[in-house]
DNA sequence: GAAAACAGGTTAGATGATAACATCAAAGAA
DNA sequence: TTCTTTGATGTTATCATCTAACCTGTTTTC
């Protein structure tokens, strides 16, 4: 893990650049996410933290104990999370942890648009930046199992154009695109 | 269902063009898919069928009578089944169904294209358009639950190219859009 | 025809998610 | 403050989805 901590915010454009003609910078929680050997994950769960703090307030929700614990757990990795993982974890922590406990937390986390879920892993990751209006796009890589959330106006947008031709109105987008991570391929994972 | 079993083909061009500038045309199974009350479901199945027998026939694999029948029950409707309701239907025409019944037949029709599993809803869909090389795009009616199958290269091009950028290797795309069909939002559902 | 591969039956259980009701704490109203 | 309402969590039970493991019989292949 290298730290770099002092800079207030990491410069996404300075990291990525792999080659290619980028039209916009990739967001620098994407490229945490499939470095995990190469970052300090603690910024990435403390952010988080701070965000979920900050918007919850802002939203008048009200993020307690418990699901602040969760959404941490959620955390733990860029790996989505199974439900019943973090059950097992509160249960090694406190005494009461049923199925509900988690699945409501789970829920609240949802909606606050802290946390998305990952239909086709039946699991769950934290929101690298959560706010209003934004759609689930995510890049799961099968070898290694790290998901990166991906914000492609343009995909929104072909998307939007095809329903537009079928009188479709969107309503919510889910798209999981699984594969290979850059890391994992150079390794040669299957 | 209104018939109009005459002509060969329903031409897709004739009742679609809802108003834009098709790039390319809408094919005639994804029209089917959101006209459920005028349209003749009875040549879905039949077609859907002959070419399942076709591609089975072409790769040397074995549809079965239970996995025929299977299908046969997935085609029912343009409504994505759930594995237990296909489950219920087999029960009540042969005495032996347990979900490994099912669950097998389902795998067998999911590996030979002949099927999609739509991973929002738990719940699988006869494929329209079965050959190879052909991934999952979706669009969800959440009033009527109706499922029409896309084929958009622009949405698959969009997204490799959102991947090249990480070096992410493509191999599964799963694009599910719930929302509302033109039938369903033109009586104000919700 | 024997061996191998495959389809399906059968039993049991793992995993994922929710319903319904009880309890307690926080937020608002009187 | 005290009452009332709302919301968060505990608790129990159950439903829903999916799979492992083992067995039997039927095709294929040699
Ligand atoms: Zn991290
Ligand atoms: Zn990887
Ligand atoms: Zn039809
Ligand atoms: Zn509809």
């Amino acid at each position: 893990m290298i730290t770099s901590k002092k800079t207030s915010r990491p410069r996404a454009s300075k990291l990525a650049r792999p080659s290619g003609p980028a039209r916009h910078p990739v967001p620098a929680h994407v490229l945490r996410s499939f470095t995990p050997a190469r970052h300090d994950h603690r910024r990435c769960v403390s952010a988080a933290l701070s965000k979920a703090d900050a918007t919850c307030n802002a939203s008048g929700r009200r993020l307690t104990p418990l699901r602040r614990r969760v959404l941490e757990l959620v955390w733990r990795s860029h790996t989505p999370v199974k439900a019943y993982d973090l059950l097992a974890a509160l249960g090694r922590e406190r005494e009461q942890a049923a199925p509900p406990t988690v699945y409501r937390a789970l829920d609240f986390l949802l909606e606050a648009g802290l946390v998305h879920r990952i239909a086709s892993l039946n699991a769950f990751v934290g929101c690298g930046e959560p706010g209003p209006g934004h759609t689930g796009q995510f890049l799961i890589c099968t070898a290694c199992g790290t998901v990166a959330e991906l914000d492609e106006p343009a995909l929104s947008k072909t998307i939007a154009a095809s329903a537009e031709r079928l009188g479709f109105e969107v309503r919510r987008e889910t798209i999981e695109i699984a594969g290979l991570c850059a890391g994992c391929r150079r390794r040669g994972a299957d």
